[in-house]
DNA sequence: AATAAAGCCAACCGCGGTTCG
DNA sequence: TCGAACCGCGGTTGGCTTTAT
């Protein structure tokens, strides 16, 4: 029966902007009931609000305590130098700054420093760019890898020669030389071409987020970037 | 003057932590 | 101990206002 009468009361709630009248509800309960208990808002003032709905309102706009009007150059300093302790805990940073709420200044960090996201055609062309740059470290990465290999076994060849020569000197030759140089076999070479690691090293194209982060380092070129996206 | 783009902010959503019966 | 309710937080969205073209 609770259950039921809570779920209409559920499908019942109002949404988006609040009237004056509501807003008179709400502080007038705050008033008489103090802050907490925001699910009995409803039922003790007849609101068709949420208890989140009412909290947030009362947070953000209704409390008596804040300070209206814009972010003074001297707030933003602080915002600025706890955003870089804290980061994105705005909860932390408002604490610090009496007056001003959480959602003020996310909105605020969001439209003053936040690096704009930009626009579909701009991020093709940096992802291209990206990973052409990928690609080519990755190319110069395997071929350095390949003349590493490529002199270890000119290495073995050599000692194996010699070793071949020393026991010529002692003993009949045997026609096992083909047979060493066999073991140097192109096969183990083969798959290091740049052109076909390529293909296994391209990145997945549903982690977006990891790109993006690696992106916005690479343009930055700092390796400081937040990666809020 | 019209309209597209950007700026701004209030409000909503989803999630995780805490409290309580 | 467990599950439901509550609360707070950060991220996101929608719509209004301002600015640029």
């Amino acid at each position: 029966m609770e259950a039921i009468s809570s779920l209409m009361l559920q499908e019942g709630w109002r949404k988006g902007p609040w009237t004056a009248l509501e807003d008179r509800l709400l502080t007038e309960y705050v008033q008489q009931h103090g802050e907490g208990s925001w699910n009995s808002v409803a039922k003790l003032t007849g609101l068709r609000r949420s208890g989140k709905s009412c909290r947030l309102r009362w947070v953000n706009y209704l409390r008596p305590d804040l300070k209206r009007g814009k972010i003074t150059p001297d707030e933003e300093t602080v915002i600025l130098q706890l955003h870089a302790m804290l980061g994105n805990r705005w909860s932390a940073i408002a604490r610090c700054l009496p007056g001003r709420t959480d959602n003020e200044i996310k909105n605020y960090w969001r439209t003053h420093f936040k690096k704009a996201r930009p626009s579909r055609r701009a991020r093709a062309q940096l992802l291209h760019q990206y990973q052409l740059q990928q690609q080519e470290q990755r190319r110069q990465y395997l071929q350095s890898l390949h003349l590493l290999q490529q002199q270890q076994q000119l290495q073995l060849l050599q000692q194996q020669n010699q070793q071949l020569l020393m026991s010529q000197q002692q003993s009949p030759p045997e026609p096992d030389h083909q047979a060493v140089m066999a073991t140097v076999s192109n096969d183990s070479l083969q798959d290091c071409s740049p052109a076909s690691t390529a293909e296994h090293c391209t990145l997945p194209d549903d982690d977006d987020a990891l790109l993006w982060d690696s992106l916005w380092r690479l343009v930055d070129g700092d390796g400081s970037s937040g990666g809020e996206y």
